[in-house]
DNA sequence: GTCTATAGCTGGATAGAC
DNA sequence: GTCTATCCAGCTATAGAC
């Protein structure tokens, strides 16, 4: 029988690794010219084949960006879901955000892609959105056992780390100038939120939650 | 008489308001599609006049941008170098990361040309960067009246800072999330870097310089 | 200096043969 | 599914009349 479940299944797997081929492909791409630098031209030579071929497996360009981000994304959740050795908290707290800094510094255009809005026209879909969303829920929680619930030091806690990539991607890309500084930025931060060393009632409530993620 | 000074200024005169009319044309246009999201027949259309008069005046695309980011880090180091009242040197450090913010923020079409490299192939010339880095000179003078001149914890001011901006660009844009959170930042990091200093100064010596304390 | 007209190129996306 | 060939839109930049 042609349509075999057997037959079927094995349709379907080539079909997933020429997809797969193909965003391979497009990773290598943007990792040299930039996330914005990406032809569907230069991708289909990149990755042996024609430019109509790449439509067979992606219906548009943004597509295929979609694809991108949902794989980061998913890269992104399991990078950080991991879990870490010890119960210091400090250190749980030091290893989480090294964890993160070099998720973002090991491949800027990655970054780019995940967390800066760079491309014109371009809205993940909710599915490729989702991990992202698991993965900063699981940040918050890891922030709640050092007794940092307060939303304003969570945000003044997202700020500090994505200076730090930001100031790295940026200014000293390859290097070590600003991811050095976690640990000295680790504690400067719990030494002002804990300022005994127990997690204290901040004297003011949390304020309103206004914007949209991080 | 054709060529008489006043003739000649007169013209130099019209030539430059004509390029300034094409550069306000342009920031309007990077306000509303983005720093990459500007053609120049959109910009010729919007300033009143055809593409190859902007080719008059303008020898490349790269060309405007150069004269808008020589603009902008003209305007980036005048708003930094004005003085600031008072002389505590911990309000004038707020002040000046307040200053910063509301530079980066009221205008995220400029902070994005100014600082994120987002167009593929513009390198600004060195007379539009200057005025950039005469600014950021500056800031490290009034960072030393307060103490900070150890190499890291400039880069730990630069990281926290920036790390407002960005997260307030990206995540909150017109509010107020993260520029709020200014004046914690400060005392986080005063804190951290002058722990004999916890108490209030009440004045400062501005003419002591190179104490290096870390 | 300013226009009309267009060159020359690159991009995303498609038609249709095989 | 993969190809050759092509369409069509948009872009930067220029030629040449006025």
């Amino acid at each position: 029988m042609v349509n075999s479940p057997e037959a079927s299944d094995w349709r379907e797997g080539r079909r997933r690794s020429a997809r797969d081929a193909i965003i391979r492909a497009a990773w290598t791409l943007v990792a040299e010219e930039g996330v914005a630098g990406v032809s569907i031209r230069d991708l289909a030579r990149r990755a042996g084949i024609t430019t109509p071929t790449v439509y067979a497996y992606f219906e548009s360009k943004n597509a295929i960006y979609d694809a991108m981000f949902g794989q980061a994304a998913t890269e992104f959740a399991d990078t950080m879901a991991k879990p870490i050795d010890g119960d210091d908290p400090r250190e749980i707290l030091a290893g989480l955000a090294r964890r993160f800094l070099e998720f973002c510094t090991s491949d800027p255009a990655r970054y780019q892609l995940l967390f800066q809005r760079v491309l014109p026209g371009f809205e993940p879909s909710p599915g490729s959105y989702a991990p992202a969303v698991r993965a900063l829920a699981n940040t918050h929680e890891l922030l709640a056992l050092n007794g940092i619930t307060d939303a304003r030091q969570l945000d003044l806690w997202t700020a500090l780390i994505t200076g730090l990539v930001d100031q790295q991607v940026s200014n000293d890309p390859g290097g070590d100038r600003w991811t050095g500084l976690v640990d000295e930025s680790v504690t400067m931060f719990l030494a002002h939120c804990q300022p005994q060393r127990v997690a204290r009632v901040s004297s003011n409530r949390p304020t309103r939650a206004k914007g949209r993620r991080s």
